[in-house]
DNA sequence: AGTAAGTATCAGCGCGGCTTATAATCAAGC
DNA sequence: GCTTGATTATAAGCCGCGCTGATACTTACT
């Protein structure tokens, strides 16, 4: 049963005549014809006594009328009601970040973009690194934002900026006054790392292997919170991106020097699916991303 | 767009499985992989997540499944709606009859059938006799009753009775007291006739004619109960069916004589369109009313 | 009765949807 | 991690449905 059919019915008693019903369906007079013969067939009840000119519609035919009307409305609505929950949907971006980027960073940007576009809505959720990448993949989330984002021919990177490390021990620590740590300066440091599967582990234990340090590390954490508060509990010292613990510093709860080591950065990125294309809000909040990664960028080459 | 396709949808959200939902509606998996496919690019919307086993639905599949179902519950009740209206449309007889028979007779026939089938309904209407095989030519009636029903190719006739005619006049006629009025008793007779257009006029002007009586016709009329009232105001006599004068016989308004013509009668039938097959109901009220006719025919054989 | 408007019927064609067969994909298990 | 089993997607081909255009028929109006 053809919802066009039910159309056409409809059209065809409202105007008390097969031709014109046909033609506002734009089909045939004898398209109607036939379709109506269809239908009356298919329900077993003569829905239009045709022996009349115009034809008179029976009273099983105006009932039919009545609840075909009804019928399409339905069928109005339901289409509306889809794309109404596709506009919304398309008008979420979900995002999946790590804990130190997404609650320091992403938020404040989130505030930005929802300025910008009222209509938006933005779904942001912390996760772990590897959790981040999988959200992604799974299609849980939009976009992810990350440090190392990994690569991986189904994943798009976009690169958002480098982010400088910094020495951070405990205020009373004897490294705590300097203004510069070198690598030597860390030798043998009772050190608190980041767990081994991450992938700035294995950068920061590249880094000081290339300059020949070797540290005492003595806990391990999959996220810089924990790491902070290992610090501050004199647990040991550790290299961590500088803007993660610029509150700790301003309230002098920790020490952060810069370390003398200019290649040991994190760089921080965003990563989407290659294959599914991306919504209009996904893009503009990638987008936005991008910009303000970059704009500060320019004016500190600059300055 | 047809129906069969959101069923098949609802079926596939249903049972979380395109092969499943399939078999439901009997058709293979691949024609309903088809389907969703062609639904989706109709809606423009991904109703289903396929990149999980088993599928997972949409936010928008989600809710054009809630919006099928409303559909296709209404396609349902729109069908029942149908076939509700034909069951009470099919129950109903519409009778067209003459006054003289309609009232008298037919009305005491519907009551038995009334009884005999309860969801039956019955429609009289008393009408002229040209009328009568106008609404039954016209489907504006499924039987009509009649003396005299009229030969036509397009109805049926079922001769229901012939009624003997009688002479009657005012009581204090010169014939009243007669045990029967012979057709030399009419030569001259002061008449109240039947309109000219009418079939029973020309049968009795044809019967008088026959016997070389010659009436002086001073009225004319389309109904047996203006006749009557003429007569009471001794305005005249006239030959009617002796049952249509029965009451008044008996309360002494008018008197009735016996007929000396014994091949003067009013055939009684009922007429029908040949073309329309008649409902289950209507050949019941047929049948009723042979048999009802028929039985007293015998037993005044008998007696 | 003749005419005009509207509807039914007929023949033919093109598209859409179904089926079978086969490939691709996903989830789970050793 | 690769294999296996289950499930879904794709391909090729066929059949039927519904549309069109032409024409016959019916109804209503003058």
């Amino acid at each position: 049963m053809h919802l066009e059919t039910l159309r056409l019915y409809c059209d065809v008693v409202r105007h008390r005549s097969f031709s014109r019903g046909a033609a506002q369906n734009i089909v045939s007079q004898s398209a109607a014809s036939q379709a109506m013969q269809q239908l009356e067939t298919e329900l077993g009840v003569a829905l239009l006594d045709r022996t009349k000119r115009p034809f008179v519609v029976t009273p099983e035919g105006q009932a039919f009328y009545e609840a075909c009307r009804g019928l399409l409305e339905s069928w109005e609505k339901a289409r509306a009601e889809v794309a109404a929950v596709k506009a919304r949907v398309d008008g979420t971006v979900r995002v999946a970040a790590i804990y130190s980027v997404g609650l320091h960073d992403v938020s404040r940007h989130v505030q930005r973009f929802m300025a910008l576009y009222p209509e938006a809505r933005v779904q942001l959720e912390c996760l772990h690194p590897h959790k981040v990448v999988e959200a992604v993949m799974q299609g849980e989330a939009d976009v992810g934002i990350m440090s190392y984002p990994p690569a991986d021919r189904a994943l798009a990177i976009v690169p958002l900026r480098s982010e400088p490390m910094a020495f951070v021990c405990h205020p009373n620590h004897r490294l705590a006054r300097r203004r510069v740590v070198v690598p030597a300066d860390l030798v043998g440091e009772t050190f608190v790392a980041f767990d081994a599967g991450l992938t700035i582990r294995k950068a920061i234990d590249r880094a000081l292997r290339q300059h020949n340090v070797k540290v005492n590390t003595v806990m391990e954490f999959d996220n810089i919170e924990t790491i902070k508060q290992a610090i501050i509990i004199a647990a040991g010292v550790s290299i961590l991106p500088r803007h993660t613990v610029q509150n700790e510093a301003s309230i002098r709860t920790l020490a952060v020097v810069p370390l003398g080591i200019t290649d040991l950065v994190r760089p921080v990125g965003l990563i989407h699916r290659r294959q599914k294309p991306l919504t209009p809000t996904v893009s503009r909040f990638i987008q936005l991303l991008k910009d303000a990664n970059e704009e500060p960028a320019r004016v500190t080459a600059r300055s």
